[in-house]
DNA sequence: TTATGATTAGTGAGTGCTCACTTACTAATT
DNA sequence: AATTAGTAAGTGAGCACTCACTAATCATAA
């Protein structure tokens, strides 16, 4: 359970994944590198295709438009920040032995870290999306409640009824325990920071929560 | 100490400072909508002009550049994001009466809650900057560390000495209260979700926050 | 007060440049 | 032979910014 699970790299899981050619991949690879660098809006195409060593006629032959590409970049991120998350619940769940709930805030703060050290330039394309539409915000948080909530819930209750955690609304403990992980892992995206000490942190952040979440 | 203290108004309160005329002032009130609500780099010039009711050399007149106007709406802000808070610090060391941790961990909340929520639309403008620029949010940072640090580690010591915070160190500390707090912030800023009940979140958040925190 | 000159505020039709996207073409693949 | 991938020179629209001009404001002297 504090062992790390294999979490993913996004670009390389879904560049592999799809059959595009090794121009096509260095599109997408020079649109992320140059989006979470200048922004999306400050990046034109011309800047990808010189980056990618292609024509700017190859940029628009697979994405059929600037949004595409970004389209391309933000859908798997996206479909990971939240989902993931949920089977991690899940599993957490379905092995009915019962863990330390110090320990499951550990493993979920490393997991998370992790994810989040391994996908710095589509974390930060994603926040600056977020910061521009609140619609952005409001879909992942409608995500967040179709897919995690109900698991969450669960398995709150479940430490609850252990004694291991505070009898408080499942939304404040969600809050607290989301905002106190983010506040590792949103300076490292947006410092552009590479030396996250996950093994420290998710030690730290896990102690600090049980002590404001146990009963 | 648990009474909110005046948290101004930044629009108001530097365009009222200001010498701008009535015209320039709409300028402004036009730019800080449009740029929070499409975003600086989807806004443009003649937008501006437009939701203003001036012509576009107008917007040149005072304001130099595009830029320029963004600087003129985020300098105010970013001033008293980090200063403001530094004040509050000193304020409260200058009390010597020994007030409650938790106690000024609900006055800080509520004040800086406050903040947020009359200040929606510059903060959402500075988040899109922070997101963009790496610069931004170290330039924050230091800001932080020069002018709020020292007294913060003064008053925290002090609660450690009166045996109220736990020993662990300052940026630690600091870190937890601050993620805690922008858990409540940054989804009303992210969402443009008006109804923030200030006083029972800076309550609970206080409440949680002391739990963690107490040796 | 009022006429005068001067400084400033405001106008809106340009202007040149960048950019997302197209298209007519060639090269490669199957 | 035919389909697909890649090219590079366009193209038109939109943009930040300018400029020649007019309207308003204001100081000062008759």
């Amino acid at each position: 359970m504090t062992t790390p699970n294999k979490v993913t790299d996004l670009f390389n899981q879904s560049v592999d994944d799809s059959d595009l050619s090794a121009k096509q991949k260095s599109v997408l690879q020079a649109s992320l590198t140059l989006f979470s660098e200048k922004g999306f809006d400050r990046t034109s195409t011309s800047d990808i295709a010189k980056l990618a060593n292609v024509s700017e006629g190859t940029v628009y032959k697979q994405f059929k438009t600037k949004e595409g590409l970004l389209h391309a970049i933000l859908t798997p991120a996206i479909q990971q920040v939240v989902p993931k998350i949920a089977n991690d619940f899940l599993t957490e769940l379905l092995q009915n032995n019962n863990t330390d709930f110090k320990d499951f805030l550990k493993w979920l703060a490393q997991d998370r870290m992790t994810f989040a050290v391994e996908n710095q330039a589509q974390l930060r394309i994603l926040i600056q999306e977020i910061a521009r539409s609140d619609g952005m915000f409001k879909r992942l948080g409608d995500t967040f409640m179709g897919k995690i909530a109900v698991h969450a819930n669960t398995l709150f209750q479940k430490y609850q009824d252990n004694g291991q955690l505070i009898q408080w609304p499942m939304p404040r403990i969600a809050r607290y325990i989301a905002s106190a992980i983010m506040g590792y892992i949103l300076p490292v995206i947006l410092r552009n920071d590479h030396n996250l000490d996950i093994a420290q942190s998710s030690e730290e952040v896990a102690e600090f929560l049980y002590r404001g979440l146990k009963p």
